[in-house]
DNA sequence: TTGTACGCGTTATCAC
DNA sequence: GTGATAACGCGTACAA
């Protein structure tokens, strides 16, 4: 391995290590000539600093966080390659860790990520978490954290989200206006905020429009997709005067046209289906699936922005520099009339 | 921020630094009593140790990097979930660098790699990349790395692969079968190993089944979907004749789906299509897609554990360790006769 | 303009 | 069992 470092380059070229270390990083108080002799030396050897030692000495470590459910998840995944794009341009590394919704698995990673690994944090909050202790830890020793789409409520800090509650409400009209009137609305595991606020607007719809909100035409994220698709069935089994299916998260909406396949409902004749989707090929599916999309990538650049702003300015993160970004309808004809 | 460290622990308890680090790891040579006073100390200021002393002091940092093209795709999210069960298994951290098939961008993300950040390396090359010069300067000062699925051969390590030349044959057989005389065969970017080997199965299918190989008949990837759309329709007007499309990468059937659309040419009536690809709803498309799938979790696991197994034992990669997974072959709608 | 020396927080090697 | 102490590689006050 022969790791090439200050003392070797120092050695080599009868300088000190701290004065190969200043013409490094161009201080001003080093020679031209000196400086050119280093850098060819350096180029010429491949040498890289160490992390490591560069991260100890000066407390930075140009490395943020990335806390999500999974990463293959279109909403995710997009939202990675946008705090990526900003990540790399102010030349910081990215750390990845997934909960797969998992609580156990989420308390593990915030209890090492206070070990000063990362110098700020991005973070989807897993669906089961009901507890926020080891967030609220983990706040108080690393305060640089902004959350995004499943924010944690009790953490004064920023989120970035998208209008979930107007999307939910546009949603269930648009079901209504195409003829619906027993819509079932497919919440996301567990007591996650979106799904609470996109299902707010979807029970604030039915009410402006006279229509009666029950509670049996709910159906609940299981975590599985094949039990989630039996679900689904079932209820169409059970109440089959259901015209219209709201899916509060993309794999709901695909295991709905798995149920209605399965069943032979014909969509949309019989049943209209809208989902919460970044599904790149939605309008490719037999039928076009109707969405509402949501800007994940633009999510994962303003949350970037913010956590890398804030590190840089050394300043705190506030609720105040929260951002709600703008979800899109696009009509398709899985909820043609 | 008052962070707490062994010195901190080891003031309050009035012990030394050495003792409490010994504690902390369980140190058969520190007494019983010791040990539980610490760590009910350090549990209480919730202690966590500071990764890049550690990694400094140790020369390793439990962290491996993964350098993949895009991690908005199916193939290559799949791999990560692979990797990042395997290494959160084993205690290793997940870095990504994403290259956007970007040769600069590779060459930039290897140069700082060289730097000991990661204790191994897991790497799909970028599909723009001929030169290799920067990655055997990485493989010089970091030998532990793995390749998968867009290796480069000129690198004596193990790497993940496929059957990319029999599935390069059995999809173009598939296509034969169903009654194409002249297909098209859609090419992945670059000199990539990939595209080529795949190339050379659907040459020597044409060849066995006594067809011929036409050259006017590749369309190259130019990195843009809506330009790899209007390059098919190209295609498609230009040669009327074309009655099947092999797409050896998914976003290339996904705009020969587009292609189709826009020209009325009817699937699979008028043109069938194969692609490879790890799409989850390729059976919900209009028509359902016929596939190659490749075993990307698997891959990714695989992958991580030839890498991490040769860290922990501290051995050389040898390209004996290489494997090649089994891709598997969906018959659906799109190339129904 | 350059060199010396210390400390970042840990781990490991000595002593006692 | 426990305590000093010396590294790991780098950055920076302070000297020269």
């Amino acid at each position: 391995m022969n790791q090439v470092n200050l003392k070797r380059l120092a050695q080599e070229l009868n300088l000190s290590i701290a004065t190969v270390s200043r013409a490094l990083q161009d201080s001003y108080e080093v020679s031209s000539q000196t400086k050119e002799r280093v850098k060819a030396l350096a180029a010429e050897l491949n040498y890289e600093p160490n992390a490591y030692a560069s991260s100890l000495r000066r407390n930075i470590s140009k490395t943020i966080g990335v806390v999500v459910p999974e990463v293959n998840n279109h909403f995710f995944s997009l939202v990675i390659n946008g705090i990526e794009e900003v990540a790399h341009q102010s030349g910081y590394h990215v750390l990845i860790y997934l909960t797969h919704d998992d609580y156990e698995r989420e308390v593990a990673i915030t209890q090492y990520l206070t070990g000063g690994r990362v110098d700020g944090l991005l973070m989807s909050v897993a669906s089961e978490s009901q507890k926020f202790a080891h967030l609220q830890k983990l706040y108080v020793s690393k305060p640089a954290i902004v959350f995004f789409d499943r924010v944690c409520e009790a953490i004064a800090t920023a989120n970035v989200t998208t209008n979930d509650y107007e999307s939910g409400y546009l949603a269930t009209r648009h079901l209504i206006e195409a003829g619906c009137r027993h819509i079932a609305y497919l919440l996301v595991s567990g007591n996650l905020s979106i799904g609470r606020i996109r299902m707010q607007g979807y029970q604030a719809a039915l009410r402006d429009h006279g229509l009666p909100y029950d509670d049996t035409l709910v159906v609940s994220d299981d975590g599985d997709d094949e039990r989630n698709t039996a679900r689904i069935m079932d209820l169409l089994r059970r109440r089959p005067e259901v015209d219209g299916i709201f899916a509060s998260v993309e794999h709901l909406a695909i295991s709905s046209y798995h149920a209605c396949h399965a069943l032979g409902r014909a969509i949309p004749a019989e049943v209209k289906i809208i989902g919460f989707s970044n599904l790149g090929v939605a309008a490719l599916l037999a039928p076009a699936l109707t969405t509402i999309t949501q800007p994940a990538y633009e999510m994962g650049k303003a949350a970037a922005q913010i956590l890398l702003c804030a590190i840089e300015k050394k300043r705190a993160i506030s609720p105040g520099q929260s951002l709600v970004l703008k979800s899109e309808l696009f009509a398709r004809r899985s909820t043609a009339s």
